[in-house]
DNA sequence: CTGTCTAAAGTGGTCAGACCACGGACTGAC
DNA sequence: GTCAGTCCGTGGTCTGACCACTTTAGACAG
């Protein structure tokens, strides 16, 4: 006996369903571009033959998800989908994860050592002088945590930049808003601390060694230490916190 | 003179806006959690101070973003964030680029040769039985791509769910559906070709075996030599599409 | 002719009320 | 106890009206 199973609601698509799937598709296949304007809401739902309100709903739909921006009284815009879309969604996913932030950090690690072992491959010369200029920023900023701290970070996008693949760039623009913080913060901790500044700027230097000379197993070996210079920093802040605690009690 | 600046539209949030905020904050925070009920839309809005429509405008965005489960006659429900929606961002991100899956292989890689580390560190006996369990399925399917596709795919898995990593597991998770075909595809390339056979399960089982040693660089050469595989593969696909062709003309 | 101001038109944002479609619970008949 | 029908609560949709913002066009003054 044939089993009737429940109709699963994919199969009967709701209005405002019919309508997103509509425009992602569109915007996936690239038939609608960034900065193209759609038809206004009256005319758009006429045509596509549904109620206003429903028309909305799938289009403030597309807007959370980026890919549109309604303006009130100038109409809807498409937009493209950036890293900031993607950064919500790991957001949302990770949201009930204890340390996510220690956590977010082994991504951008795995991220990181992934592109620049790709940077060794195919980073143009223009490439490599851009990541030179932004050591050279990162030393001259040495005492100045919110510069030294964007330098740090613009360094380390350069060389996701310089593998040259478009997938590494976005999950890392997703993910540095989220650990940004620890970058300011870190040099805020360090900066008057000149044995810790400059074995930083040591391991960053080494990094960008092993990039120029191309070496991939290198550039990850010197990448991997400069992280583990993190590691050592927040253990021994974690040290002297306790035992701060300890004389208080 | 001061300079009259137009209003960013944050700044005077639309009802639907409110209301998605409202949502999506009470979900980051856990304070609703998957499985809750939402009350009915036309409490729920008279509630929250808003009319029907624009409440529907809301839900129905939090809806396509995974966060809710709104079912026709029974009600909205809280879903958990799933590697989907992450997904889902990613496809919506990349969309535009040349050579999505190439690109896309490259996050894989990046985010396995972290995982494999961590779990050289992390993984207890338990995962370590089970991938070597999964190792088995692996040879055993050598006759039958669509199982031993499978077979490679929760293998490389379990490896990463044994980095003890939420950000990396999700992240692994949203890319897989989009790398699936590889492993099915390969397996179909390869399974009657018993030299390249017994090279990838050899790799595998170097993969393994590293892991099983606790040795963290030992298995990130392992693993990326395993990718190599996969790299002189493609190359030879390559290569006899287009002598396939010379023939042709 | 040019610049300014105002009104109208076009756009999105919202509301209220009515009706349709689905799912589950309850009741009555067999 | 089972099945069918009805009712209620829920989401899905539509229509029409009105409000808020932006742009355009026309009138008027210099």
């Amino acid at each position: 006996m044939l089993d009737i199973v429940r109709q699963d609601t994919d199969e009967n698509p709701s209005g405002a369903d019919r309508v997103f799937t509509f425009f992602r598709d569109r915007l996936l296949s690239g038939e609608l571009k960034a900065g193209d304007r759609l038809l206004g809401e009256r005319e758009l739902a006429l045509t596509l033959g549904v109620s206003r309100p429903v028309l909305r709903e799938a289009l403030r739909s597309l807007a959370m998800l980026g890919l549109l921006d309604i303006r009130h009284g100038r109409g809807a815009y498409v937009r493209s989908a950036d890293a900031s879309v993607l950064g919500q969604a790991l957001t949302l996913c990770l949201a009930p994860e204890p340390n996510i932030l220690d956590d977010v950090l082994q991504a951008r690690i795995a991220i990181e050592c992934q592109a620049i072992r790709l940077a060794c491959l195919r980073a143009s010369e223009r490439d490599l002088q851009a990541i030179a200029a932004l050591l050279d920023t990162l030393v001259d900023s040495l005492n100045d945590p919110e510069t030294g701290g964007g330098a740090d970070y613009a360094f380390h996008l350069a060389i996701v930049r310089a593998s040259g693949s478009s997938a590494l760039m976005k999950i890392y623009e997703a993910i540095s808003p989220l650990l940004m913080r620890s970058h300011v913060e870190r040099r805020r901790d360090t900066f008057r601390e000149p044995a810790i500044t400059s074995g930083l700027v040591e391991a960053h230097r080494q990094v960008f060694l092993a990039l120029a000379q191309r070496d991939p197993d290198e550039a990850e070996r010197r990448l991997r230490a400069h992280f583990a210079i993190g590691d050592e920093l927040r253990r021994k802040n974690l040290i002297s916190t306790y035992q701060g605690q300890g004389k208080a009690s």
